[in-house]
DNA sequence: CGGCTCTTTGACTGAACTCAATAGTCGTGG
DNA sequence: CCACGACTATTGAGTTCAGTCAAAGAGCCG
């Protein structure tokens, strides 16, 4: 598990001033907020990923959520007077910066309905990790989340595919230690499962994964 | 933990059928809606607590969330051909069946203004559950469960509440078993921090239990 | 009173954690 | 091009928190 107490980087956002529409980077690690800033406009991943995490007291972190590109940042600060929780870039980053206006083209009435249809999804997903932390075994939990996030990153058509997540944070995904995740991915790796090296990971037997840990991907489509 | 294969209600949904506005009584532990209905409005809780929760092949129980007076449930089903989950009565159950539209009084800027907000408050206690399943230990999941629902249930206010939730209630919120509940109950009525007894919750030592686990209400209010 | 459901208890087991050390990887700068 | 430091991955030994299984009480309601 990651411990820190302090972030390792300042607020970007508070350096560089918010402006609409531009697009900004971040190095793989950055802080793009922190729990407690007040952004002034919504963002879209551009490329790269990225996760929202909380910071307990004696310095663990539980990562509550994944956005790959194409998904937009959670906007609870529309309602609050600062976000909750930080977010940070796991690969090298870059966002777009949008105000509910420029989300999308089209009449409001689309924009509105695309734009609950992520919101949904993002329930649905935050639903799915709350099954996968209280009621999955170790094994069941890394074969969920490998089944969700090739959905996620490729649409499933891809066995191989890029995934930046160290065994670090798999852990504050997974509510486990780094040294069990380590464990638990050889027993994957000795089942034939998956291969997963120099961050691309390798979907050996997406059926057996997918029986293993009861995965429908239903929830992650709202047609 | 609670482990059933087959509902025991049907839907009540279903025989009953939909009206507008009409307001809906449900014994306690009947099914509200199962995994796959299509409901045709939006639901608004009268009086009693109601709780979404996903069973697992293995017949397993995972709650995902919990529902008071004047909370909503999940409208995921609109952008979707059905509702993911099963949604069930702890108690007796009075439902009210709303539209869009009559959602609220005032204007639709208002109506919208106030569904966001909602939405984004229960996101943002998936979020602390999402923390509590996967960094806390059992008496540190206990302990911020009852902080959250004595805030949502008499805001803090009262020492004191009708307390529903069973042992195994509680086991499958909590992703543990009822036994170790049990067990761990037993812990904290030693340390003077609860009673519980008779479907009634007694918050003995607000501050202790706060500090136990590292509440902070601020997740709770959408200001 | 009888049949539920819910709670409590005991003995045992085991999955996952802790601590600690070693090895591999990668980027940077001399 | 190599050396260095920082992060990441791997391994071993020992521990513990929470689960399992099983049975006995308590409470509630018809």
């Amino acid at each position: 598990m990651l411990v820190i107490n302090e972030p390792r980087f300042p607020s970007p956002l508070k350096r560089q001033g918010y402006e609409k529409n531009k697009v900004q980077g971040f190095p793989a690690r950055a802080v793009v907020m922190n729990a407690g800033d007040k952004p002034e406009c919504l963002y879209r991943v551009v490329e790269g990923w990225a996760a929202t995490c909380r910071f307990l007291d004696d310095g663990k972190r539980q990562v509550t959520g994944l956005y790959l590109p194409g998904d937009h940042f959670d906007p609870g600060w529309i309602v609050r007077p600062s976000v909750l929780q930080s977010s940070i870039a796991l690969t090298p980053l870059t966002l777009r910066c949008f105000t509910f206006s420029d989300l999308r083209e089209g009449d409001r009435a689309d924009r509105e309905g695309h734009w609950w249809a992520e919101t949904v999804r993002s329930m649905a997903i935050q639903t799915e990790w709350l099954v996968n932390l209280g009621k999955r075994s170790a094994l069941e939990k890394l074969a969920h989340l490998f089944c969700e996030l090739q959905m996620r990153a490729v649409g499933g058509d891809e066995a191989v595919f890029d995934f930046p997540l160290t065994q670090v944070d798999l852990a504050d995904i997974c509510g486990m230690t780094s040294v069990h995740i380590n464990r638990t991915l050889q027993q994957m790796r000795n089942l034939r499962l998956i291969e997963l090296n120099h961050r691309q990971l390798e979907i050996l037997d997406r059926k057996a994964l997918e029986q293993l840990c009861g995965f429908d991907p239903a929830y992650l489509s709202t047609v």
